[in-house]
DNA sequence: TGTACATCAGTGAACGCGCGTTCACTGATGTAC
DNA sequence: TGTACATCAGTGAACGCGCGTTCACTGATGTAC
């Protein structure tokens, strides 16, 4: 790979070292992606990491920081996974109400398959950190600007009275990346069916329905998206 | 009170000791309240407890069988604050879909107020440490309950066409409080329903839709409580 | 009412653990001439 | 191509911290006669 970039003549040769830094950032980042699956974000620690990598626990700190900070580059990590779950997913799929369909699945797979991950960005705070915005925000905005396209792409067709829908223009800002077009009963309805969406896999990732409630999560959920879709586009 | 219950002689009489064992009881669990608000569950610790009683870390021992069962007893008492509340908020609304939002209400309400309570009991499950069901179950489903009793009493006018939810009475299962003759299609509305109830208040409380985003909370939180009933009940 | 004994609350020291982070250091890898 | 120097990776010891939990103990509160 090193000889590869030489011949191929890619930007600066690496040299012995600089792929040995790559690879070492690279396996501090997956052990430290195993811990936080199998222990959560509370319990990361950067000993227990240089331990499992055989190595003493200062020269961590060569490629890391801090433990804040590796909990940072976690956060981004996570966010684009599943930026590229849902990326990859919805290659080829143009209808925009299919779209809000198969991000709700793939984020729905996703945190099955990642519980810890996704209760890191979209769970309870880590108590004592917050995350930096400046370096979260592009990887963690991936997914909602997915959303807010298909949303303002579907055809509007509110499953109810919108005029019972009491909201002022005044009741959302304007963050940079919510489309200007998209009018307001349909961002409302669109962010409340995200919210059912989004409260159905947190119900059934960390369990809050209680034992013997729902049998078949998969049914349910694609029930879920049905009425989510029925609510902001008929 | 000590005289009083001797007076009017309920039981055996407390004493002094009683007396003291009850109030240091009552004062661990305030102060272990207040510390979970402050650091989050993760963080809470049982020498930290004492140290702010003024005792020495051992005598908590008296009180607490072990750093988990102080935690169980903050969930019992999470559950039991949420679940005093809705019942208050409760006492004299009569019309089923008036409940259903009140209970929304209250939720909101308390979620904001005790964040880190809401995030013990609603959000990620803290690292290590499983609450025993049997000890949290009672408490718990208080707010299930009435939740379920509203749904089950509210005119059944779904948002949309029922055909559309491909959901099989298999899909559910039977626990103990969930009542038997609560049609399909509305279990299946309510439950999503409520999910869009608890994602808006996750996503107020814990932040999830970045800044800039929803402006006024309450507004917005008001007609996500429309969309919801508009979707079971018409 | 008074005394002997049992129960309980709280102490303080200790065990053993893991953590984040720093620092002076050795040895290997790169770079400039 | 060879040499002198700068940079970097990794070591191991140390600092200071907080934690949960146990244990033998003192002194106060209750109970039975």
């Amino acid at each position: 790979m090193l000889s590869l970039c030489q011949t191929v003549g890619m930007g600066p040769k690496p040299g012995v070292r600089a792929a040995h830094r790559a690879r070492m950032e690279r396996e501090i980042l997956a052990v430290g992606e195993r811990h936080l699956a199998r222990d959560g974000a509370a319990a990361l620690s950067l000993r227990a990491i240089a331990r499992e990598l055989g190595v003493a626990s200062s020269a961590v700190y060569r490629y890391v920081e801090s433990r804040d900070e590796l909990l940072t580059r976690l956060i981004i990590a996570a966010y684009d996974a599943l930026g590229d779950a849902v990326d990859a997913a919805l290659a080829g799929v143009e209808d925009p109400r299919e779209r809000f369909a198969v991000i709700g699945r793939t984020l729905r797979a996703w945190a099955r398959a990642h519980p810890e991950q996704f209760a890191l960005v979209y769970g309870s705070p880590v108590p004592g950190y917050a995350a930096p915005a400046e370096r979260t925000n592009e990887a963690g905005t991936r997914l909602t600007r997915h959303l807010l396209d298909a949303l303002q792409r579907m055809p509007h067709v509110p499953g109810l009275d919108v005029a019972r829908l009491d909201v002022r223009p005044d009741t959302y800002g304007e963050p940079a990346d919510l489309p200007a077009d998209l009018p307001l009963p349909a961002l409302t309805l669109g962010l409340a069916a995200w919210s059912m969406v989004m409260g159905s896999v947190t119900a059934e990732v960390f369990e809050q329905f209680g034992p013997q409630t729902v049998m078949d999560w998969e049914a349910h959920f694609e029930a879920v998206l049905v009425a989510a879709l029925a609510l902001v586009s008929g």
